[in-house]
DNA sequence: ACCACCTGTAACTATTCTAATTACAAGGAT
DNA sequence: ATCCTTGTAATTAGAATAGTTACAGGTGGT
């Protein structure tokens, strides 16, 4: 299972776009995430280095650092999951077995493929459709 | 990152079908894939309970239950997979924020669509693509 | 300048997952 | 009977995750 760093990533990056006039500390990022402000402050990081928000030390508050049309599920997804591949493969699979030599350039498309689907589907959904599925529905 | 009993279910099971003469011990498939007989016999117990293959108690040996172009990769994925989503949301988001009140049911979605995606492409490659790929290419 | 509040980050911990391994009960084949 | 096998429990080491404490240093109001 992947973890909830996603998760609580596009929490963090819905509660900042909502509202673009606070400067929300991340006390209080965590208080509606419910976990420690530590946890948040990492993640600040991590977004702030794939950079989709800007911060400041010592000063509370981030922004977006383009609209929310313009920053996809898969751009939160990548800033906070670096790890290349979804699926793991097993080593040094045994190359006098036909199966075991080419198992692994199979096995890398095929997962890829699959990754490749899941990513162009978190790429086709951006933060402006999660807020807008957050305060405009029913 | 996704364990590597997918990849090993599927070498396995690709293993099982290329020697459908041969009644392969777990000590052989181990021998393969590089790892323990004792993991690979707990995979083939998992893809016994999936209905896939067929193993006897005390015989070398596993069978498919079906042909090899009716086994998908989505079915080897749920076999040995059996965690039903994807991603990870944190628990107990604050109710009393309008994001945290339905950040739940917002990321179900998005989530759900992405794991789709993505199974719906492991469903649409059968063991003999695999077995095509490792036999009949270049 | 002081002070309250904040960020950024290191360090440590508990928990969970994974994979490898040992051990063994019980089935199958000759 | 004996040997090889499966099925499975139990244990272990290692990695990843998330929570926590601690603190160095930035920011801004007074």
């Amino acid at each position: 299972m992947i973890n909830t760093r996603v998760a609580v990533a596009i929490h963090t990056m819905a509660l900042i776009a909502s509202r673009p006039n606070d400067d929300l500390p991340s006390d209080d990022i965590a208080a509606s995430v419910n976990t420690n402000p530590v946890v948040i402050r990492r993640i600040l990081g991590m977004l702030k280095r794939a950079g989709l928000i800007r911060t400041t030390a010592g000063k509370a508050g981030a922004s977006l650092t383009r609209d929310p049309e313009k920053i996809s599920l898969l751009d939160v997804f990548h800033a906070v999951e670096p790890n290349g591949s979804l699926f793991a493969v097993h080593d040094n699979p045994n190359v006098h077995c036909p199966v075991g030599k080419g198992i692994r350039t199979v096995l890398d498309e095929a997962f890829g493929a699959a990754q490749h689907a899941l990513e162009n589907k978190l790429s086709s959904e951006t933060l402006q459709d999660i807020l807008h599925h957050l305060f405009d529905d029913a």
